[in-house]
RNA sequence: GGUCCGUUCGUCUAGGGGUUAGGACGUAUCCCUUUCACGGAUAAAACACGGGUUCGAUUCCCGUACGGACUACCA
């Protein structure tokens, strides 16, 4: 009998939740209702200086749009809380304190100047990796070279201090990683990282081994930038006695720049003009907003499955699935190795085949509120003959009232460039004609008839409608292109088209 | 530089010792359409390189190249 798999997504609220961000969390999910466990969500603020005001207000907010919802966080506590470090900050120190007394960590004493002279004397002396180690930390002010009485002296006048792990000298680190499979790593080449710091706070190394632990996790799925301190980790699993229930590890590949090196950053899609956050950020000290992909008219369904086939795919040829499917055919052994760069295209497409499979009154909707802000009024049934007709030819829901304004907005001008190629004497006949007959008619207006009211115009004019169609469209939606005419007509009726078609005739001047 | 991770069409990927190396996005062409789009069809487009193992390697192994991450009292 296995036990219960529970994951935990764990953000630093430094700022805005990066896509990549938001695909780890995702996977979490994915992962733990596939296995039918718990998803925790646990806030890693034990960086002061870094910490922004409202990031985790963002986190909370985008996770909410997703439907990515948490068994446990700060804002549904479960009884392993509380769910920020920050709260729980007392109890790290006797963790560290721990390892310390079973001689797996040190008290260091050292100031950034010493450090920072340290590493300029290794540099000087072309030792590759200068770093606080084995070697290295004979020669600084530590526990290890210090004498008790003085270390006991320096600690008891509150100097500051912080606490590091004491990485043995000679031992093959190895872990099973879930996607990369073994990784081993000689401790020789890890350093002694510091564990607590002198604040008071624990560093990420510390804080999430100790959590993981207290909160039962058992898989820890996060992003590639963790892989290498990873044996790090092992390490203190085994310090503190914790072997055995040490979570399993997937480290995830990176989302990378849609063009050139290096993974995807905020400067990427300004650059190349999409988000790369999932809701608006607005940075409070420049006043500035980032771009979210909600904001930008990406329904969410879309985005999570586009999200979710970043770096992972089912091995079956559908790529369109509900949240519900993806829980259903998720597994970890299915990511992906390598980096996976970030295309939009991708993502639009994903916007259109969801936008196309929703229903009119719901499309309906979208139309209702962007007239209103332009100050127009529209109906829910024409709206939803609006949204019929143009929803196979937009991306967002944004380009719904684009693409249709001119079904409820009386057109004050024409596209010049048609009018000049197509507004001739044989359109002003036929359409003179055809004013007049939409005038007269009574009866149910519908495409069909409307189609053969225009052709018995052409007709007795002796034209052919092909050559004035596009002249036909003008007139009345003042547009070279665009949806089905005579379904436009319909929606329409034959007065508003009549008259239409009356203002082109009486504005436009015929070709020669 | 060091450590670790990776490498199948432009991009996301399937596949796996013998395949016409499959799909999707994008691109192009054609069909549908009295427009544009949608839809349908077709096309161009990939196993990084060099060794080995093997009857046979894109697939396994080793190198090389290239890419990436990490290398803080940040996460």
């Amino acid at each position: 009998m296995s036990k219960e798999v529970r994951v935990r997504f764990a953000p630093s609220p430094t700022g805005p939740l990066h896509i990549g961000g938001v695909r780890t969390a995702l996977y979490n999910y994915l992962f733990a209702k596939k296995m039918g466990g718990k998803f925790l969500l646990r806030i890693e603020d034990t960086d002061q200086a870094r910490f922004v005001p409202g990031a985790e207000d963002y986190i909370q907010e985008s996770l909410a749009w997703l439907g990515i919802s948490a068994e446990e966080s700060p804002w549904k506590p479960g009884e392993n809380g509380p769910y920020r470090q920050s709260e729980r900050k007392e109890s790290y120190m006797q963790y560290a304190l721990n390892l310390v007394e079973a001689g797996h960590a040190y008290y260091a004493f050292d100031t950034s100047e010493e450090l920072e002279a340290m590493r300029e004397r290794l540099t000087a002396a072309r030792v590759v990796q200068p770093q606080y180690n084995s070697i290295t930390r004979t020669q600084m002010k530590n526990s290890l070279t210090l004498p008790a009485e003085e270390v006991k002296e320096r600690l008891a006048s509150g100097e500051p201090y912080v606490i590091r792990v004491k990485i043995p000298r000679k031992e093959e680190v190895r872990l099973n990683d879930m996607i990369r499979g073994w990784v081993m790593v000689h401790s020789s080449t890890l350093d002694d990282k510091v564990l607590m710091k002198s604040d008071g706070m624990p560093t990420y190394h510390l804080a999430n081994i100790v959590d993981d632990h207290l909160m039962g996790i058992t898989h820890v799925i996060r992003g590639e930038e963790w892989l290498p301190s990873a044996p790090l980790h092992v390490l203190l699993y085994k310090f503190f006695g914790w072997e055995d229930t040490m979570p399993q590890f997937a480290h995830l590949p990176l989302l990378l720049k849609p063009n050139g090196n290096g993974k995807l950053s905020k400067r990427d899609g300004d650059k190349l003009g999409f988000p790369v956050f999932p809701i608006n950020w607005e940075n409070k000290e420049t006043g500035e907003t980032a771009a979210g992909f909600r904001e930008q008219g990406y329904l969410q369904d879309a985005f999570l499955n586009f999200l979710a086939f970043l770096g992972w795919n089912p091995g079956i040829e559908r790529e369109i699935f509900s949240l519900e499917e993806l829980i259903d055919a998720f597994s970890i052994e299915r990511i992906g190795k390598s980096g996976t760069k970030f295309d939009i295209e991708k993502a639009k497409w994903y916007n259109e085949q969801y936008l196309r499979s929703k229903s009119n009154q719901e499309l309906a909707l979208f139309i209702i509120d962007d007239a209103a802000k332009e100050g127009v009024e529209v109906n829910q049934k024409v709206a939803e003959q609006a949204a019929e007709l143009t929803k196979g030819r937009v991306t967002f829901p944004g380009d719904l009232w684009k693409e249709s304004k001119f079904l409820f907005v009386t057109l004050n001008s024409f596209d010049e460039d048609i009018a000049s190629k197509k507004w001739n004497s044989d359109a002003v006949k036929v359409l003179s004609h055809y004013a007049k007959a939409l005038k007269d008619f009574e009866g149910t207006f519908d495409a069909e008839t409307a189609k053969s009211l225009l052709g018995s115009s052409a007709e007795s004019e002796g034209i052919k409608l092909g050559k004035v169609m596009q002249a036909v469209r003008l007139s009345v939606t003042g547009s070279g292109t665009g949806p089905d005419l005579m379904e436009v007509f319909a929606i329409l009726g034959p007065q508003e088209v009549a008259k239409r078609i009356q203002f082109a005739l009486d504005t436009l001047p015929v070709l020669a």
